[in-house]
Order: structure tokens, then C-alpha cells, then sequence
RNA sequence: GGUAUCUUAGCUCAGUUGGUAGAGCAAAGGACUGAAAAUCCUUGUGUCCCUGGUUCGAUUCCUGGAGAUACCA
């Protein structure tokens, strides 16, 4: 009998939360969260966690299990998820994915090529190159280094050439010998389930989702982190604003404006991310979750006959 | 009631010495292999408030209206 990785995917506020919860009573399981921001514990509120009660209601992983001051990235969390997911896999058939991290989803579904580790110092160093010599000299220097890459990676985004050169310069071999390397087979069967609404219907309910974080307490939490706020888990959505407000460079109302204003971007994001993914199924987010079940039910049963 | 100024993209406004117009923001579309709630790319036709007039041609000039703002009563 085959195992199942049921993924639940959607913009943020739509409930993949509360879904995932009842998916994984239902197939008597756990769930495992995709979620870049909620592995933090020091990030509750602004990241819309799932509540102690959630947490109580079924068995999840990698929620809260990591501090804002240790480095986590995407290629850690594969290998961490794989692990989890064979131990879970021997007593369970099905597992529950949840999270809207489109990149960290794909990781376990899918998988990245395998990079070396590469010491943190020389994406400092290529940082400050940066600032003080300009993006075009760190295009120049990966033309020099891989013109592979350089043709093909989205050269205007600095993000993207300093990981290249950070993997060429650590290495000695260009990031883009490093590519498609494995085929990446997995010892599962991966079902994507996909929450959406019309757009105003998402966008009203970030609002009032963020209006609700700011009566939860959202302030005081990020006041905590204040200190800590060059940290990259720092730089999120709900955080980085009143991080502006606390110190004095906007007022209240207009960070919560700005919070809101990011968060629909955001949801447009990942929409663009998950319509990729031609083997979603998509449900209105007011589905009955009965309707849900038997649609999983009857994809399982296509898949084990495969 | 009088006088002055204003009315152009969803918003704030440029501009056209008369040849049907463009910025910022918002928004939309897209990309994405260890920063990913990050980062980056692309996209601007709109009765130029309405109505007459002058003109080959009016969003632009003139008449009359409507609305807004300020000041005077």
C-alpha cells in the first residue's frame, strides 16, 4: 500500500489551518508544517500560529521548533521533513502537510539539488560588496565565474546572483554545475489540496485578520523582538512594519495599513507560486469538509492503482 | 449671494504655446533550487466635470451650468 503526503496549500487567511486539522483527525494522523515564519517561537501572533488548541487537537511538527537567532534555511528543513515523514509514514499511511511557503512545500515534495555548505562569511562579504561596488560588479564577477548562471538566473535580483556566486566562490565550482543533479524520488504520493476564494474575499479577510493579531497583542510581541530585529526571520510581514513604528518613523494606523497592504501582496505571491502546480485541487474555501474528504479518497485510490 | 482658484487614471497630481495625455502611489500579471512572509521583473485608453461656441481640429481658448475649496458678505 502506497503512503500519501497530503498537501494543503493556499494564500494566507484563507484556513488551511483549521482544515488541516480536521484532515488529520479524519485519516488519524499528524501534521507537518511548511511554514517558513511559524517555525519560530518567538514569532506567535504575527505569524497566525495555530492556537494552543490547535496545537491540542492534532500532533504537529516543526511549529515553533527553532529561535530567531538560528540560521534555518529550505535545504535543512527538506532533510529535517524526510526524516520526520519516514518515521511517520511507518505508522501512519496518510501524513498532512500544511503551509503557505511555496518554496519549502516543493522541497519536500518535490526536492532540490544537493548544494555544499558554504561558509555564512562570504555571503557577508558579498553583501558588502553590494552596497559598495553595486549590483553590476557582482553580475560581472558570475559572468566571469559561471556564465551559465549568469545567463539564466534572474540577474537583476541581487538575492539570486549572490547565492550563485556565494556557492561559486565557496566551491570553486559554479552553482549551475550543481543543478539537477538527482531525479528526486520520493516514497510517496504527494495529493495537493488547494484553498482559494475571489480575490476581495481573500483581501477582506487579511484585513480583518491583522486587525484581530493587533487586539491579540501583535505590539507587545514584536516590542519583545525589537532588539533582534536585523534578524532575517525578523524581516516578515506584520513585523518589519511596526518595527517602523516603534521607532518613531510611522504612526500606528499607518503600519497596520502597510501590514495589510503587504500581507495581500503577499497572498498574491503565493497564488502565482501555487498555480504553478497542475495537479492541485482546488476548493472553495467554504467547502464542506466532507466534500474535501471524499474528493482525497477517491484521488487515493487513482493514485494506489497507478 | 459676490469674488478667486480648482475639476485629467482607483488616489495625489503633472501636462498639452489648440493636433485626444503621463508621473508617483494603489492595483494587476509574472518569476522563483538553502534570505522565500524574502527578493526581483513587466504592465497606464482615461467620456482630460457637463453644455454650447470659435476652429480643419478643443481636454487646452470663450459662454453658460454643476461640484469643490478659500476669502468677502
Amino acid at each position: 500500500m502506497p503512503k500519501f503526503l497530503i498537501s494543503i496549500i493556499g494564500p494566507t487567511a484563507i484556513g488551511k489551518t483549521a482544515l488541516s486539522i480536521k484532515l488529520a483527525n479524519y485519516f488519524n494522523t499528524e501534521i507537518i508544517s511548511a511554514d517558513s515564519r511559524q517555525f519560530f517561537k518567538e514569532m506567535q501572533i504575527g505569524t497566525a500560529a495555530p492556537s494552543k488548541e490547535e496545537l491540542a487537537a492534532a500532533k504537529h511538527h516543526f511549529i515553533h521548533h527553532k529561535t530567531i537567532q538560528e540560521n534555518y534555511n529550505v535545504g535543512a528543513f527538506e532533510k529535517d521533513a524526510l526524516l520526520t515523514l519516514n518515521k511517520l509514514f511507518e505508522e501512519h499511511e496518510t501524513v498532512v502537510m500544511v503551509g503557505g511557503s511555496g518554496l519549502y512545500i516543493d522541497a519536500v515534495t518535490k526536492g532540490l539539488d544537493d548544494f555544499p555548505e558554504v561558509d555564512p562569511d562570504i555571503r557577508v562579504t558579498l553583501n558588502n560588496k553590494l552596497d559598495t561596488e553595486g549590483l553590476h560588479f557582482l553580475q560581472e564577477q558570475l559572468k566571469r565565474l559561471d556564465e551559465v548562471s549568469y545567463n539564466t538566473i534572474a540577474i537583476d535580483n541581487p538575492h539570486r546572483v549572490i547565492r550563485a556566486l556565494e556557492i561559486c566562490v565557496g566551491t570553486g565550482k559554479p552553482y549551475s554545475s550543481y543543478l539537477n543533479k538527482k531525479s528526486n524520488i520520493r516514497p510517496f504520493k504527494v495529493i495537493s489540496v488547494g484553498l482559494t476564494a475571489e480575490r476581495e474575499t481573500i483581501y477582506s479577510r487579511i484585513n480583518q485578520r491583522v486587525d484581530i493579531m493587533i487586539n491579540d497583542g501583535l505590539l507587545d510581541e514584536v516590542k519583545n523582538l525589537l532588539p533582534y530585529k536585523n534578524l532575517n526571520a525578523l524581516n516578515t510581514v506584520g513585523y518589519k512594519e511596526l518595527f517602523n513604528y516603534l521607532e518613531g518613523e510611522w504612526t500606528l494606523d499607518f503600519a497596520v495599513s502597510e501590514i495589510k497592504k503587504n500581507s495581500r501582496r503577499f497572498a498574491k505571491r503565493q497564488l502565482t507560486w501555487f498555480k504553478r502546480n497542475q495537479d492541485t485541487l482546488w476548493f472553495d474555501y467554504l467547502e464542506n469538509t466532507d466534500t474535501i474528504i471524499k474528493a482525497l479518497e477517491t484521488q487515493k485510490n487513482i493514485l494506489a492503482n497507478n
